[in-house]
RNA sequence: GGCCCCGUCGCCAAGUGGUAAGGCAGCGGUCUGCAACACCGUUAUCACCAGUUCGAAUCUGGUCGGGGCCUCCA
């Protein structure tokens, strides 16, 4: 089955065919840098990430860019507040989410234009818009004539006179419709400005994106992404611009990613409730945010709370181990000529389950990147390769062996394309250890040290000191493994 | 008020016409000196009502409940 994938515009899910057979398109909308990023935009990007990652998977050549919208009247004010310069203001806000996409584990798209290089690219659009006569100049501002545009309102699916009830001018401007957006605003004292056949001005929030796609992607291209609340007036507008622009169709499939609610409320400033991605990377490992974020559908609405992360914590973990204890039994068990005496039922049917394994995971994708069915198909393969350690026949049938070893790569590669499992098992289950002993009463070494006590108890067959140890520990979250290797142990 | 979405096991979450994936938690086993891990088994008829259909969680209408957008927002 080849890919589907929901495009907002017609409101279902549609066979994908880029415009070039091969080649993708693809246009996120990234951040306006005047603040730190947030969980969700770490959705949204996390989102996108994975939909690069796949497509790319999937044998496109994809050409994928994020903007940075570096220069809108959020950044002004705010600079203004603090008595910087708007440019170092969004400089300090670029670099904090690079640094926050970077520790989140995102690729890099191919392109990362920032708004303030594409000036002259966005004027040349204002002005074709005004010689086109959609466009007008008032007072220095040029604004966006939406009655001039038929398909207006097109993708958020309103009403026009609806709309234009609700709709209010705000003091200072000077449009002819309430609805009319600007694509270009007179420059005031204090703000940044560029020359342009209007006076010195600058852009106006969606013009930006129309200019930097259409030069990175061309006036057609194939995918455009953002968050829910993008849909409308963001994207509708540049729908307005690029097509009254070009005359073109503008793009093929819109998608956008649901929200993040916090404790089952939406998460606002006013509700206190706001949570930065440097918040959470405190507490939480940032693979762990991945997991929770890719557990659900990108279209569905997730909450972010304590045990939703715990869970997802919880899950990653269980693939951990599994890797963990397959990366030793193959370091461990060198590869020998021997045939199996025999197979049985059971590990003919790990077998399939491994043979099996992309194909499952392309299924989930191809329909409409559900990275949740994804998952789950691939959990059957964590209990599948367990039992296949279970069975503990390394020794005498090889092949169980090369199973192994193709299942852990295999799960490896897939996971990959998530953004999973990228870390050494051991050091990354090492890390969830000592980042939680951080927060407790108790170090490693005390640790250590009970358990070689309790050794030697053990020795001794003393089990009752023995018991008394593992209980102590116990209530302190430290639970102990007895193998035939000695004894670790891990936190609850 | 307009537009849109959602309501699946204790919790999270897939599933858009053919008789309910998966994870966490729970219970019963195997393993263990005891445990833990792992494995095996076990736990739902899909908010409610009425329709369409041979057949619906999946389609239609209605009821109740929750949420989003309409102003900056991923």
């Amino acid at each position: 089955m080849a890919l589907r994938l929901y495009n907002t515009m017609s409101g279902g899910k549609e066979p994908f065919e880029p415009l070039v057979p091969g080649k993708v398109g693809m246009y996120v909308c990234g951040v306006t840098v005047y603040d730190y990023c947030h969980i969700g935009h770490a959705r949204a990007n996390i989102v996108f990430d994975v939909i690069y990652r796949y497509l790319k998977y999937a044998g496109y050549d994809v050409n994928y860019v994020r903007n940075y919208t570096d220069v809108d009247d959020k950044i002004i004010n705010r600079a203004n507040e603090r008595g910087i310069s708007s440019k170092a203001l969004s400089e300090e806000f670029i670099k904090a989410f690079d640094e926050d996409m970077a520790a989140l584990g995102l690729e890099r798209p191919t392109h990362e234009p920032k708004a303030t290089e594409y000036i002259e690219q966005i004027v040349a659009l204002v002005a074709t818009l005004v010689d086109k006569g959609i466009a007008y100049e008032s007072g220095g501002d040029v604004y966006y004539a939406v009655e001039k545009f038929d398909n207006y309102l097109k993708l958020s699916k309103r009403n026009m006179d609806e709309m234009q009830a609700g709709a209010r001018i705000a003091p200072g401007e000077q449009k002819r419709n309430p609805m009319d957006f600007a694509l270009w605003k007179a420059a005031k004292p204090n703000e940044p400005a560029w020359e342009s056949p209007w006076g010195p001005g600058r852009p106006g929030w969606h013009i930006e994106c129309s200019a930097m796609s259409s030069s990175l992607l061309g006036d057609s291209f194939d995918i455009h992404g953002g968050g829910k609340d993008l849909v409308f007036p963001h994207h509708e507008n540049e729908i307005a611009q690029s097509e009254g622009a070009s005359g073109k169709p503008f793009v093929k499939y819109w998608m956008h990613n649901g929200f993040v609610n916090i404790n089952q409320e939406k998460m606002s400033k006013s509700l206190g409730n706001f949570f930065t991605i440097r918040d959470i990377l405190e507490k939480y490992d940032p693979e762990v945010v991945r997991f929770f974020i890719l557990s659900a559908h990108y279209r569905s609405p997730i909450d972010f709370s304590d045990k939703n992360l715990e869970d997802a914590k919880a899950g990653l973990t269980r693939f951990y181990e599994m890797l963990q204890a397959a990366d030793e039994i193959i370091a461990s068990n060198p590869a020998t000529k021997a045939v199996c005496p025999e197979i049985k039922d059971e590990e003919r049917e790990i077998f399939d389950r491994v043979e099996m394994m992309e194909e499952k995971f392309a299924e989930a994708m191809d329909d409409d990147f559900n990275t949740a069915l994804a998952l789950g198909n691939l959990f059957d393969v964590v209990r599948a390769l367990n039992r296949l350690l279970g069975e503990k026949r390394f020794d005498d049938c090889p092949l169980s062996l090369k199973v192994l070893a193709d299942g852990v790569k295999k799960l490896r590669r897939l996971g990959a394309v998530l953004g999973f499992f990228a870390s050494d098992p051991t050091d990354w289950l090492e890390k969830q250890k000592s980042d939680a002993l951080q927060d407790g009463d108790l170090s490693a070494e005390q640790i250590e040290g009970l358990i070689a006590e309790r050794k030697q108890a053990r020795v001794d067959k003393n089990f009752a000191r023995a018991d008394e140890i593992r209980d102590e520990l116990d209530e302190k979250g430290v639970i102990l493994l007895d193998s035939r290797e000695g004894t670790s142990w891990k936190l609850k």
